[in-house]
DNA sequence: TTTCTTTGTTTACTAGACAAACAAAGTTTC
DNA sequence: GAAACTTTGTTTGTCTAGTAAACAAAGAAA
């Protein structure tokens, strides 16, 4: 049985257009919204009505005339409900506390000593429960919960690979939500910290952008036409094992040469051992002393880059590609490169309105990325109920 | 002013859903497809009524009863009307008249000699001429005109470069619309062999298939969902500039290494030019004959090709990858190194279900799937009206 | 003051989906 | 072979949501 169309679904998409322009024009008249979205002004109003009930629209009341009756400004309640993102780290776990616009309220981060399944579950069950204890009083509390982490997930939240965790299985959007009982959304990071950028950083307003997550090895997340990107079966954005050297070194997954091997933070640290710097911190200070030897490193490592993102963008053809996660910290070190590789090799046709940016929102691409899942699930379930 | 929500299009959605259950389950009753979509039996009648109206739907008479009252089995009127497809290819025009279901009722090609748009303008417009010329008396006679062509195409129909025509941007659409009168749709041919896979080849009922037209270069075309997909801006699959060597060759398109520079008819011909073949005709026959120096030349082809499919694979987990155009021809020689290949570089977790294959349709995969975008726009058109 | 504008609600109407009743045309059972 | 049951597809009446047009409220301009 397939999708069939009715009153409902008509409702529905009209509920969302109209919430969608107070939350992009707010504050604004209904008379505003029938004229930008070409809904009939009667329309508008009857659907303002239905969210005003719903607590996610507030009249503010009269503004300023324009040559006639005043108009009653409407505004979008942020606070009505709040959100839980959480990114789940190899060695951490970082959750912020958000309004239903993704502004952050509160944030919690602790350190994980050890990285086994019992040990880290209790540990970001709490770290929920620490950030609920602070949600203000408001109609909706706590709305969902958004998790990023590190490996791959399957439609129905389960952690199936988790390479630098070395987890077996875990159901951990049932594991959540059944503490909690609120929907739980659960993504690898990279897709995290693409939807991150896309509402609140660098990819903002940005149709296609891809971003690129390079720690330990590379991940991507892909935003196609403002939606997120999963490829068949829900698995994609392997990026990190396309090989650029068909014949270079062989890589763990089977194939050789693979582009995480010349421009991940591992590549940059096994490169860097023999001259005596085992983190990425102390390569930066030494980069910022103008050591010879890890500038050149630094260029190494993002000239690979720029061979990765070169090829990215004449599949894909994005507006905007995005370095995030660790590596983005060595910014000031690689950006001339990666920019000048990328310029040389990319297709000329695609070359044009392309940007290459580092990450905005920095550390927190992914938390925020996850907690605009909660609240992207909780704001498509609100328009779907109707009343 | 966005897509709003209102009765024409619940209708349209409705339409469209009885159409396709048509369209796939045909003979059937109105009964099933009510059953089939979830739709009412009363709404159903509607709709149908309105399909028997537009001469989309045909009513058979009474089927075998299955204990009460026979059902009055319904078709596709798939003669109702007739659409173009055009293959342009470098030195040949392939047309064909198709039914509305896609089956082809006429075939007509012609060698070009010249390959300035003067003189194959003048051509395609004859060849469309003595097709349409063919076509039997019928409620809506040509309903459309799709041509695949050897080059990136824009939106809005016209050619923005086409390397092995070398023509100057050429307004195709408007000047085959301002001729015939009827929709025209212009695409890449690997997009229209993608299409044409998909619909009547290989790719039918697969979701998630990409299509390698390997020739002169190497293009590609990618359904997503059972939709082609076209990157940002409507330019994609480039996928034959993806560097494989990251410090290989040099290619005229400003990287280096290029896959298409390794498993194209052009670099298998460069290759054996030494040995003193020059056209692939010449190739297969002496590897008909066992020479084993072509032997080792096409398997060395064939795992240049596994390499870049197993990027593929890596990137966008497909269903199933085919290999279309010129190269396909020499199946017999290259498929046992393209799965070797593959089998080895891809990643396990996506290699379960792929299958790597080779284009159904033969020659003829392009000249479908170009028809089948005018019967696309035109079913879609028809459902639109309502009426 | 009078007239014009702008905003947002009310009223009357329409299209299309749906449930339920029903008619038509079978088959099965006794 | 009549009565009972089934299946198909239409008819009838109801409901929902969107729209146009009229209108009321409130202010600006003349």
């Amino acid at each position: 049985m397939k999708q069939t169309g009715d009153l409902a679904l008509v409702k529905k998409m009209n509920t969302a257009i109209v919430l969608d322009a107070v939350l992009r024009y707010a504050p604004l008249s209904r008379a505003q919204i029938s004229e930008r979205t070409g809904l009939n002004k009667a329309t508008v109003s009857s659907l303002v009505l239905d969210l005003i009930d719903n607590h996610l629209v507030a009249d503010l009341g009269p503004g300023a005339s324009s040559g006639g009756r005043k108009p009653n400004l409407l505004e979008f309640r942020a606070s009505s409900g709040y959100a839980v993102g959480i990114d789940l780290g190899v060695n951490y776990i970082r959750g912020i506390l958000t309004d239903l616009e993704g502004g952050v309220v509160a944030e919690h981060r602790l350190t994980l000593k050890a990285q086994n399944v019992e040990s880290v579950i209790p540990r970001l069950l709490e770290c929920i429960e620490t950030l609920r204890a602070r949600i203000p009083a408001c109609p909706y509390g706590m709305v969902g919960i958004g998790i990023g982490v590190p490996g791959l997930v399957n439609e129905s939240g389960t952690i199936l690979f988790a390479p630098n965790l070395s987890w077996p299985e875990v159901p951990l959007r049932t594991i959540v939500e059944e503490r909690f009982g609120v929907p739980v959304t659960i993504d690898n990071e990279a897709n995290a910290g693409a939807q991150g950028e896309q509402r609140y950083g660098a990819g903002r307003g940005i149709a296609n952008q891809i971003y690129v997550s390079v720690g330990i090895g590379i991940g991507t997340g892909m935003i196609l036409n403002k939606e997120l990107y999963k490829g068949a079966g829900g698995f994609s954005g392997e990026l990190g094992h396309l090989s650029i050297h068909a014949d270079g070194k062989p890589c763990r997954c089977g194939n050789q040469g693979c582009w995480e091997l010349y421009a991940s933070e591992n590549a940059l640290l096994e490169q860097s051992a023999p001259l005596g710097y085992h983190d990425l911190d102390a390569l930066l200070e030494a980069a910022g002393r103008g050591e010879p030897e890890v500038l050149a490193l630094f260029e190494r490592i993002g000239e690979a880059l720029g061979v990765g993102i070169a090829n990215i963008v004449n599949v894909f053809n994005p507006d905007v590609v995005i370095i995030g996660n660790e590596m983005r910290r060595a910014e000031a070190w690689i950006e001339e490169a990666v920019q000048r590789t990328v310029a040389r090799r990319a297709l000329a046709h695609h070359r044009g309105k392309l940007q290459v940016l580092f990450a905005e929102q920095g550390e927190k691409s992914a938390v925020r990325g996850a907690a605009y899942y909660a609240i992207s699930a909780f704001l498509g379930k609100m328009k779907g109920s109707g009343v």
